[in-house]
DNA sequence: GCCTACTAGTTTCATATGAAACTATCTACC
DNA sequence: GGTAGATAGTTTCATATGAAACTAGTAGGC
């Protein structure tokens, strides 16, 4: 007999938790706002950091440069983002919200943060930090790869993120 | 300015946790056994619960019933799960690992067994079992819904799974 | 300058996915 | 026992996905 429960074997709960949580909440931008998951995470971090290029979006949101590239292309076309070429890298382009895009942003973000609070509603303040300060030590914030274009960006002058 | 750090966004963090996770935990069966995280779900499942429907099976894995119905065909053809028409309702097979099957699962279960103790060495108990309490608390496992399937058998006197 | 190796971003293509339609069976009610 | 509505499981089909190929540019040695 090899005990085994897949109810108490962590991977399954977790992935069980983030999917029902991903179902949940994008419930709320995807309906109203028909903005897709990586969307909403593209338009936080171009928020919290705009003039990123691409692949540091990728970074920053977990997901594949081909997914950023599609979404992206679609948030342009909505004309939620905008792209320039880089003058420090004529490969790469600087993606920042239009104002649209920021006001669109402005919206969710306050639904998105209520979502959260209610989902957390059941737990301590114990409970809450705990959990956050063990997500850190399971799953650390990769380093931010000061990327060689940002390192260009610095070397040319030009005003950081 | 709207306050919002998909790094400290509970979704946003789940999800990347889950996907790192089950990356690195599914290589551990991927490579070795060429075993899907679905038929691996549907394989301890089974051994679990032998006699299982598949519409039960979808119940504990969490899978819909489109996955379940390809895994479980796959895992047919391979000869790691049977398949025996219900006596109690002609549209639902028994599924139950074969022999071959219950070897792997027993291959398997300790690897992945393994590969968690790996991942949360480095919390202390107390995290560990507050990370499951809370894991409890968001995601409470569903009530075993006890099937019409399982109603019928017992009716018609069949022994329980 | 110029060649080689590397990187940013897009496109292609083969596979994965799941909603909806479908088949077969079951339940409940008449 | 017949009929309407539900359920188990499969198949279809349109879309999502991501590895690999591709295009265009950059870095660094010579």
């Amino acid at each position: 007999m090899t005990p085994f429960q897949l109810e108490a074997f962590l991977p399954y709960r977790i992935n069980r938790l983030a999917e029902r949580m991903s179902d949940s909440l994008s419930r709320v931008y995807r309906e109203r706002f028909a903005i897709t998951v990586a969307q909403w995470r593209i338009l936080a971090t171009l928020h919290d950091a705009p003039g990123l290029a691409a692949v540091d979006v990728a970074r920053a949101t977990n997901l594949d440069k081909v997914r950023v590239s599609r979404a992206v292309a679609e948030l342009e076309e909505r004309a939620l983002v905008l792209r320039r070429l880089s003058r420090a890298d004529g490969r790469s382009n600087e993606l920042r919200l239009s104002a649209p895009g920021l006001k669109l942003f402005r919206r969710i973000a306050p639904l998105a943060l209520n979502w959260e609070r209610d989902y957390l509603r059941g737990l301590s303040d114990a409970e809450r930090s705990g959990l956050f300060h063990v997500l850190d030590k399971l799953d650390p914030n990769r380093p931010p790869a000061a990327s060689r274009l940002a390192a260009r960006r610095m070397r040319a002058g030009e005003p950081g993120p």
